[in-house]
DNA sequence: TGCTTATTGAAATACTATATCAATAAGGAG
DNA sequence: CTCCTTATTGATATAGTATTTCAATAAGCA
C-alpha cells in the first residue's frame, strides 16, 4: 500500500480538467494496493484477474497521466521493461550530491534528478533501515588540474 | 577506443577452450572500436555496413560469453533496451558504500556490484573530472532502533 | 584430410511499447 | 433528464529487443 489515496488522484486530475474514467480508475485502484513496482502488462494482469479488461495502449496513457502529474515513479529494473509506481511522501529523503577535486579541493554541487533514489528505495526494502538521507561523493581530479 | 586490447579477448577465449570462430572476431572488433556503449542490434548494423553478417542471435551469444567472462560492462538506459561495451581499466575506481544508522551509528558495509560506477563514467564524460574514488553513505534508522 | 561437436544462422516466438482510427462514453449545455 | 461535443478508449497493426529451436556449418584436433 502507498500512502497516496486513490481519491486525492482523482480530485487532482478531475481539477486538471481530465475526465474521470474506468480505466483511469481502475489502474489507479491497482497501484493504490501495490507498493512494490508493477510493469504496464502486470497492471493488465491484475485487471484481468478482477474481470476488467482495460487495452493496454490505455493502461500506458494512464500512467503517461500520471507520470505527467508528477505522482508517479519508475524503475529500470535489469530486464522486462520499465516498472511504475506511485510516488508516495516517503520515497523523499534529503540527499547530497558533490564532485570534489583530489588535488585542489574544488567542489561542486550535483544537481538534476537524483539517481541513488531507486537504490535507498531497494536497501529501504532489502534492510529493514528507515533511510533519510544519502551522501554521494566523487572524488576525481578537475580539468585544470589534470593540466598541470 | 577502449584499452582492451581484441587480442587479449581473443587469447582469454582460446585459453578457456571457446573456439575462435568469425563471430566471436567481428563482434569484439566491433566492441573495441567503440568507447560508446552500443546496442545488440547497434552492432549488428555495424557490421552490416562493413558486409559482414553475423545473426542476432549469435551476436546476443557473443555478448553473454563476454559477460561471462567478466569483459563486458552493459546498462539500461532509459529505452532501447540494454547497451554494452567492453570493460575497460578505467572503469574501475575505489569506493565505499555504507549504510548507517543515525541512531545508534551502527554501519554495514554495502557489498555487491557497484550501483554507481555507471554514475560516475557518465559524469567523468560530463564534467571532464577523471573520477578516481567516490563514497556512498546512506544515513537511516536501523530496524532495532526502529522498535524503540 | 576427415571426424567430432561446438557454434552459427534463420525463423519462430515472446515481450514491451507506440501509433492509428473508428467506436464509445464523460460531462457540460440546454 | 437528454443531447451533443469531443476527450478517451480498445483493438489492431507495427516496431524494437531478446530468446529458443534445430538443421547446417565450420573450428580444431587426431
Amino acid at each position: 500500500m502507498t500512502f497516496v489515496k486513490p481519491d486525492d488522484i482523482i480530485q487532482l486530475i478531475q481539477e486538471r480538467g481530465y475526465r474521470l474514467t474506468t480505466a483511469r480508475k481502475k489502474v489507479i485502484g491497482i497501484l493504490a494496493n501495490h507498493s512494490e513496482f508493477l510493469g504496464a502488462y502486470d497492471i493488465h494482469h491484475l485487471l484481468e484477474q478482477e474481470n476488467t479488461r482495460i487495452g493496454v495502449a490505455s493502461i500506458y496513457r494512464v500512467l503517461d497521466l500520471l507520470k505527467s502529474l508528477g505522482l508517479l515513479k519508475s524503475e529500470e529494473f535489469g530486464v522486462g521493461g520499465e516498472k511504475y509506481r506511485l510516488d508516495n511522501e516517503h520515497s523523499h529523503h534529503h540527499h547530497s550530491h558533490q564532485l570534489i577535486c583530489s588535488q585542489c579541493g574544488h567542489t561542486e554541487e550535483l544537481l538534476g534528478e537524483c539517481p541513488i533514489s531507486h537504490i535507498a528505495d531497494k536497501l529501504e526494502r532489502d534492510s529493514g533501515y528507515q533511510i533519510e538521507e544519502h551522501w554521494l561523493r566523487f572524488f576525481g581530479v578537475c580539468p585544470l588540474c589534470r593540466e598541470q
